[in-house]
DNA sequence: CTTGACTCTGGACCTAAGTCCAGAGTTTAC
DNA sequence: GTAAACTCTGGACTTAGGTCCAGAGTCAAG
């Protein structure tokens, strides 16, 4: 398979299949005697493998390594388990800060409608600001 | 205040103001006669805003355009408000996608104990890979 | 008045994961 | 046999939000 075929059907570029090799994670492929390169049907695989880590939200080092054990034969099901748990923690994690930011946010909107509003009384707007003197107490070091 | 004291108060690095400035978040301080920049204490204000508004997920693009917005007076809670409910459009969307991806995780996990296992096995652990045969059915374009 | 801490400029560098480019050569379909 | 589509190299560029640097000048405490 040419470059091209490879790409189309891993769902990626040409560019990005030839950056997966500049970083290790696909091997130098066969050449053919004009230059071209020459894969085997397996490296669409390998890419679209590649392509479901990445959206298990582990980075590319990470998957060239497990990637590379794979190669080597040292990758069991035990011994990459303990990355799908550690990405199970990052998600859990993430998901639990983006919840705190949640209610920031819907906390904010209710003291604005409440008149408490931190964000427009701070950020100038329902009293006007006196644009004469810089030292205002509601001017936010401008 | 010097931009020393500024940064350590607002808990940014000295480096991190100087950026703020060029980004026009900050606009340009006064400078004592030895070129050092002298800030109003406001500025640490304002800086915490800005990093709170980070928090909230905001580029530093659309928090220097509010601050603007507050600069010219024409920000009120109405007129920034939709920015906290697009904030918050973004937080749960990205919260159903991580939660997509979790069960994704969870799902393979089970499958791994109950040996439907798609890692390992596609990465090659239980079953030996071939090493001498390059086209084995396992193999992921190595 | 010395010493150490602070500040100045402005441009290079960092991470992550690609993307884009020119100019040349190759392959394929008609 | 020719035109269109493909592929080659390898280095520069992208986004976001900073971080780091050298070499020079300034400030504050003792």
């Amino acid at each position: 398979m040419k470059i091209g075929q490879v790409a189309s059907e891993a769902d990626v570029t040409i560019d990005t299949v030839r950056f997966y090799e500049r970083r290790g994670l696909l091997p130098e492929p066969g050449r053919r005697p004009s230059g071209f390169r020459e894969y085997p049907p397996s490296t669409v695989e390998r890419i679209r493998m590649a392509r479901m880590l990445q959206n298990l939200g582990f980075t590319l080092d990470e998957i060239i390594e497990m990637l590379h054990a794979h190669d080597a034969g040292t990758a069991t099901c035990d011994s990459e388990q303990w990355r799908l748990e550690g990405a199970l923690d990052r998600i859990d994690t993430k998901i639990a800060e983006l919840r705190r930011t949640r209610r920031l946010i819907t906390t904010t909107i209710q003291e604005c409608r409440t008149g408490q509003c931190r964000f427009a009384t701070r950020l100038g707007g329902d009293v006007p600001v006196d644009r004469s003197n810089g030292t205002a107490e509601s001017s936010i070091g401008r």
